[in-house]
RNA sequence: GGCGCCGUAGCCAAGUGGCUAAGGCAGCGGAUUGCAAAUCCGCCAUCCCCGGUUCGAAUCCGGGCGGCGCCUCCA
């Protein structure tokens, strides 16, 4: 077999502060590949974000939530990582939408890029390095554009520029199409183009649109050249990854490597790697798509709500709404569940499901800082893999632990399998709480410091692991909003479980349970534990 | 019509040539508990169908059936 091959191959020539077993799958050529930068340790990231013209929806966050890890998960395995996340702040949508609106298109441009950004914040994106502007960018973009008139692939018609796909012999290699079959965008642009399947530059301005000064007619840039502008401002000609939807493939990212490689004579990405989509459900199409705008009428399954919330979602705070209601906690872990490249089936209810099972990681954190007296939260974890590595040596426990995380690092290193990885997860929970169990230390008199030892270690492992998928990064929250009641609540809940415990110990069951269930009807439940009763909320 | 993806237990979902097919939700049995909750243990799939390659396939190839994406603005 290859891959023993290509392991020892990539350990030679890896630096030796980057982990080189890591394999990514790549659109261009349909296979996964070992991964290799371009400068040694330093990895470039170009991710195509949101044209604004309208609030974010939850299809819009599974890039950056991916990409999000991968970044954490690179910087782990030593490499010094750049990530750019674009806003396309210029386009003919938001020149609509302005006008229905009555705004300036950079009004518009503003209140939705806040708008994301607060969706980045609450699903715990916190790693993109630059999220530039198109609009920002406008002298690099017709720099952009002049040089691929020099060099002859692209043209002026009338004021608008077009790329010259016939000059362009690789072209349709990334979704893998031949010029013939491409129809093109037809409409009253077709007669200003040399070819159907031609894509425009510059766009000169129409009365009353916005508009930049440029060496053609005063204009706006074309869709796909802003991405090649500024990841070549940013990243330089040839950079690691650029990722982006699977609805980009084509026509968008097919437009962005022909533009930059025509124009820089270079290969433009090493890795390209897309994202599934979202679907809201079996009937409905894919999120915020043509599918959904076809069938948003037709095909409501009443059975869930789901669908039209989604639908209704494209109005006002639609996925802020979301993530109140969820966390985004919760949203974050449901999306990390699967694979990034298949698509996801989204409904509240899966979020629901996949929420009671990431409730054992929370219950766990908790037990741990009963015996611990510890937070989880700030456990001094491993933030390199290279420190993170030990010796278990005779340790039961740390052996179970080291095999687990290796099994994590595999399931990561095979092309970001956060779903694999995750399932590892919840292993490492299991070994942990067995731990605790068999070793009674939940029991302070049963407590050794050496099986103390253990188990914090063992922790901080977990706390290394979920580090690199940004997950339980800080408390939850507590749902609901804290009031100055909060304080005297807990001093009645207290009482109350002070009494219950009085009744207990009189062998009074009734008593202790009703009190129990009472409390259980205000959504309070307790919990009878070695050390005394604990109660939560919710 | 062209290009591509997918089909693993009731549901969600890893695994893409070789130990007893991860993990989660739901369910069932047990340990524990005054009873619960939590936790732990056990049970619960031969991988859409047919054929082929191979010593050996969920995993590769061919053919079906079914679902989906792109080809037009889309993360």
């Amino acid at each position: 077999m290859s891959t023993t091959k290509e392991l020892t191959h990539s350990a030679k020539t890896a630096s030796p502060s980057t982990h080189a077993t890591l394999r990514v799958y790549n659109t261009l050529t349909k296979h996964k590949e070992p991964f290799r930068t371009v400068e040694p340790g330093k990895v470039g990231i170009y991710l195509c974000g949101p044209t604004v013209y309208d609030k974010a929806h939850i299809g819009h966050m599974v890039g950056p939530v991916i990409f999000d890890c991968i970044k954490r998960y690179l910087v782990y395995c030593g490499y010094d990582v750049s990530w750019i996340v674009n806003i396309t702040d210029v386009d003919d949508k938001l020149i609509k939408k302005a006008n229905e609106r009555n705004l300036s298109m950079l009004e518009v441009a503003e209140e939705n890029i806040a708008d994301y950004r607060e969706n980045l914040a609450g699903l715990g994106v916190n790693q993109i390095d630059h999220l530039p502007r198109a609009t920002e960018c406008m002298d690099d973009i017709i720099a952009f554009v002049e040089k691929l008139i020099q060099r002859g692939y692209a043209y002026e018609s009338d004021g608008d520029v077009y790329f010259d796909v016939s000059k362009d012999a690789a072209y349709g290699k990334l979704s893998n199409r031949s010029l013939e079959s491409i129809q093109g965008e037809g409409g009253e642009m077709a007669d200003r183009k040399r070819h159907t399947a031609d894509f425009a530059l510059w766009k000169a301005a129409k009365p009353g649109e916005p508009s930049w000064d440029s060496p053609w007619k005063k204009g706006r840039p074309g869709w796909h050249i802003e991405c090649s502008a500024m990841s070549h401002k940013l990243l330089g000609q040839t950079f690691d990854i650029h990722g982006g939807g699977l609805d980009l493939v084509f026509p968008h990212h097919e437009n962005e490597i022909a533009q930059s490689e025509c124009c820089h004579g270079k290969p433009m990405v090493n890795y390209w790697m897309h994202n599934g989509l979202l679907r809201a459900d079996p009937a409905a199409g894919k999120i915020g798509g043509r599918g959904e705008r076809e069938q948003q009428a037709a095909a409501v399954d009443p059975e869930d709500a789901v669908a039209g919330k989604m639908s209704r979602s494209k109005g006002a705070g639609g996925l802020a709404n979301l993530i109140a209601r969820q966390g985004g906690d919760r949203i974050r872990f449901f999306l990390l569940r699967t694979h990034y490249r298949s698509t996801v089936l989204f409904s509240e209810s899966a979020i629901q499901e996949s929420a009671t099972g990431q409730e054992t990681f929370f219950r766990f954190f908790k037990r741990f800082e009963r015996i611990s007296g510890e937070s989880f939260y700030t456990l001094p974890a491993a933030t390199k893999r290279i420190e993170g590595e030990f010796d278990p040596a005779n340790d039961e426990l740390l052996q179970a632990v080291h095999a687990s995380r290796n099994r994590f690092l595999a399931a990561m290193d095979d092309d970001f399998n956060t779903g694999g990885a995750i399932g590892e997860l919840f292993d490492l929970v299991r070994t942990l709480n067995k731990f605790c169990d068999t070793q009674q230390l939940e029991n302070t008199e049963k407590r050794s410091p050496t099986k103390l030892k253990s188990f914090r270690h063992g922790t901080c492992v977990l706390r290394e692991l979920t580090q690199t998928l940004g997950l339980f990064d800080r408390p939850v929250e507590s749902s609901g909003s804290p009031s100055e009641d909060t304080e005297l609540v807990g001093q009645l809940i207290e009482l109350l479980i002070d009494l219950r415990a009085t009744a207990r110990k009189k062998k009074d069951f009734t008593m202790a349970d009703t009190i129990r269930n009472r409390l259980g009807e205000l959504k309070i439940t307790l919990e009878d534990r070695p050390g005394g009763t604990e109660w939560a909320k919710g």
